[in-house]
DNA sequence: ACGCATGTATCATATTATAATACACGACAT
DNA sequence: ATGTCGTGTATTATAATATGATACATGCGT
């Protein structure tokens, strides 16, 4: 759009970076021509990137469908990133040690702009896999463990997030209402933690508890996601929410420092 | 090996993957001139091209060391591969529940060439941590996982691999005879699962079993790690073995075909 | 056999990325 | 203070590089 303004700015990898980013879970092997629409580039400009990346081992081919598909490559990443996060080696041993102890599926998520991302994941009992795979982005306000961090702010800033982050409707049950947003945070920040319920899937109670940084915010939180057959609101808080509280305690102290998010500004 | 190649290579995208292979488990966060020694670019195309990766969210930037690192998108595109990877949503299920069963960590792996990824893990006892992340590579000669999937290879083709395939050298105890590797394969061969014993770290014990796809060959492999100190050969044949064979074939058949792998071949 | 959609290859053009340069800032040493 | 070094940043003129229109090839359906 404004490639113009930079000479610090190299279109041709941007493009590149648009055909990665046109797979995602709705997408998981393209045509060249799906791939050109779905980037919105020209046919031309599809063909030799897709050709690039294929090459450089970014993208398999299958050579009888000629269609692409994200290749080991792209798990690598993930690899790189985990030793990068300085949480997550910090916080493994213990969300390793707290699964075991809870059975049930225990997450640490991270806030990323307006989102969490699903940065690590215990699955205990069977669950949906869809629900939660890593990497996976979710509006940080329908989210336990988005509201937990959240909570964990001065207030004018939660109150700006209430307001313009966004809110994507998932069940029938989602909460859009921002209000009804707002009073679940101030719980959360009065309490220490927050739960949802049938936020993302139905019958799923999430219960989420932040870890705090040094300047008395949370950037990640451990989340717990269980079933709303077998746990109820109550349970949950006298079984499962100490355990959690120590686990989420238990990484803050050890963790200082937040990865800077911060964007160009230009 | 330049631009020569083709009109259908674009070298700047290929530069800036070379930015992003520069980070590693060795290298978490690199200035702008580390950044331009790894990936062997002079300083304004690094310059350029980490730019560029930063305004498209795939680099932080740390505002106050200058100093990059990889984003949260990073995680994004494991999950993106998750989706595109078939096996994946088939054998999850499964390994989770073996996982609970056998109170162990289970490891899905996948052959990438001569090398194994992990493409999923589910840790059970404490473990190092660095031992097996999602998205890590390793020689297949060198690991249970890659010997148990070699040995449903035809004859030639394994002893092929052993000839020329990569080892590397981790431990003291590191298999790197690789006669004695061909005798580990062909007794995989012969009784359907590989042991390996201290190829990685000390006191571990690996074991694997192969999922077999459409064409007799197996890609894919469910690994599983245990200490030496509480397991011995005989009794992780005795408890573990049969539940990871009946995992393995349990994935097997609802699991057709195989990325192809090809690579071009101009 | 035909049209249509898709993947592939080619090539002249100028848009685009390039790499040399100069500037700014902090660290450290004398 | 004053110097040098190592950084990160910004600005150019230059031509090399990516571009996209085009033509060719291949398969699929009717």
């Amino acid at each position: 759009m404004k490639t113009k303004q930079d000479t610090l700015y190299v279109g041709s990898l941007a493009k590149g970076l648009r055909l990665l980013r046109a797979f995602d879970e709705a997408h998981t092997e393209l045509s060249l021509t799906e791939l050109a629409q779905r980037s919105d580039l020209d046919k031309s400009a599809t063909q030799r990137l897709a050709n690039t990346l294929h090459i450089e081992g970014m993208l398999e081919k299958d050579p009888d469908t000629r269609r692409f598909r994200p290749s080991h490559a792209w798990l690598q990443m993930a690899y790189a990133y985990y030793w990068s996060d300085p949480l997550v080696g910090q916080a493994m041993p213990k969300l390793i040690d707290l699964s075991q102890d809870l059975g049930e599926t225990v997450n640490l998520t991270e806030l990323s702009g307006d989102h969490i991302v699903y940065v690590s994941r215990l699955p205990c009992k069977r669950t949906y896999f869809a629900a939660t795979v890593i990497g996976r982005r979710l509006p940080a306000l329908s989210t336990s463990a988005g509201r937990a961090m959240l909570a964990t702010f001065p207030e004018p800033d939660r109150n700006a997030a209430v307001e313009s982050w966004p809110i994507k409707r998932f069940t029938p049950s989602t909460t859009t209402d921002r209000d009804k947003i707002r009073g679940s945070i101030a719980r959360a920040a009065r309490d220490g933690f927050a739960i949802s319920t049938g936020q993302m899937i139905l019958n799923e109670i999430g219960v989420a508890t932040p870890i705090i940084g040094h300047d008395g915010r949370a950037y990640a939180a451990v989340q717990c996601s269980v079933s709303a057959h077998t746990w109820t609101r109550e349970t949950i808080i006298r079984d499962i929410l100490p355990k959690l509280q120590d686990t989420a305690n238990a990484i803050s102290p050890s963790f200082q420092g937040h990865r800077g998010s911060a964007r160009p500004d230009h």
